[in-house]
DNA sequence: GTCTATACACGGATAGAC
DNA sequence: GTCTATCCGTGTATAGAC
């Protein structure tokens, strides 16, 4: 076959694994049926990486990278504070529920990468991501609206990471959507309780 | 030996099971690791149960309701909505992160649950039974202090269970103390915002 | 670099002696 | 009922031909 970079088949290598971790589940992702996935021999596997942590080392950093990217995306925001956090928080959460199989890949993750030695030190660096996200949407909010918080921004964006993660660990637990929407709704009424009175309508 | 009823061998397995995937994480939870934890033999295993999907199943009841059944015991309450709900709150978080390695294993056990055909029906009735807890939890509240909530009762148990649950697991992953509680206080301030106004001070 | 074949350990489950 | 020995599949990783 045609030598194809190294650098290449890790790249196929981790997207493959990434899909089949959210197809199958984190206990039948075998380094077999990455390979198959990525429509490469088994053998290839352990001249591209050293070992199975070293695959998932760099796919942690690619899907978290992936999905902070994909949830940065502001809304059309209106001054109004409540809209804008209601639309904002809709809009992460329309995101997280689009690809089930992929949120629930990540939680799988996280879990294995906690148990695992080598790979212990990724999960807080992860949800250290997501924090940062939550900060800057909150960013997103006070520049939109000038609002302020009751709280320290991080704070703040700690409990709303959090928040969402939980919500969505819930609803991929029933897929109970007007249960769900309708908690996301309460939450969201609650954060709005959050932006500093002083701006609120 | 002498002939232990099966009855009680499979109770002692369960929680076995249970310690070792505490312990271990549930991938290095084989059913060898919980004979051995169990002081059993690994043979004894299979005629306790027919598999270890069985044993699974058995074992998410045992810990869902010990889980719910510990956390249940309301503070004691005083008439103020605010106080009653931060300790409240406050109390489910303490008893959370008191054994760490046991709510790592039942997010470990949620996400396995999901992936298995013949279990994914129980991460449903799991969530369902902290959503109850929730409700009990509101309902306490109520009592207590003679507040009311600006959304139905069950949906706030679902946000409350759930931003519970999504601080605990954030927690997990970086061991923050001072970072997770800032982020419980805050969502305990928004809660209070969701009591209703008539009552609160 | 690429692929085949295979080593080696371990997992769940079972057979069969006692 | 109890325990030992073992089957069989599968998982990661490697050896070695090309």
């Amino acid at each position: 076959m045609a030598p194809v970079p190294v650098d290449q088949r890790r790249q196929a290598l981790v997207e493959a694994a990434f899909r089949t971790i959210a197809r199958l589940g984190i206990r039948r992702a075998t380094t077999r049926a990455i390979c198959t996935e990525a429509g490469m021999q088994q053998g290839v596997f352990h001249y591209c990486f050293r070992s199975k942590q070293e695959l998932y080392r760099e796919l942690i950093r690619v899907m978290v990278v992936d999905m902070v990217d994909a949830a940065v995306t502001v809304p059309d925001f209106d001054h109004d504070p409540e809209q804008c956090i209601r639309r904002s928080l809709s809009r992460v959460w329309q995101h997280a529920t689009a690809y089930p199989d992929r949120q629930l890949a990540a939680y799988e993750l996280t879990t294995y990468m906690l148990r695992d030695k080598d790979l212990s030190d990724l999960p807080a660096w992860q949800y250290r991501q997501y924090v940062e996200q939550g900060e800057r949407l909150a960013q997103a909010i006070e520049a939109a609206t000038g609002t302020g918080w009751a709280v320290p921004r991080p704070v703040l964006a700690r409990m709303l990471s959090s928040g969402m993660d939980g919500l969505v660990l819930s609803w991929l637990t029933d897929r109970d959507n007007e249960a769900a929407e309708a908690a996301l709704d309460a939450f969201s009424t609650a954060v709005v309780a959050l932006s500093t009175p002083a701006t609120r309508k």
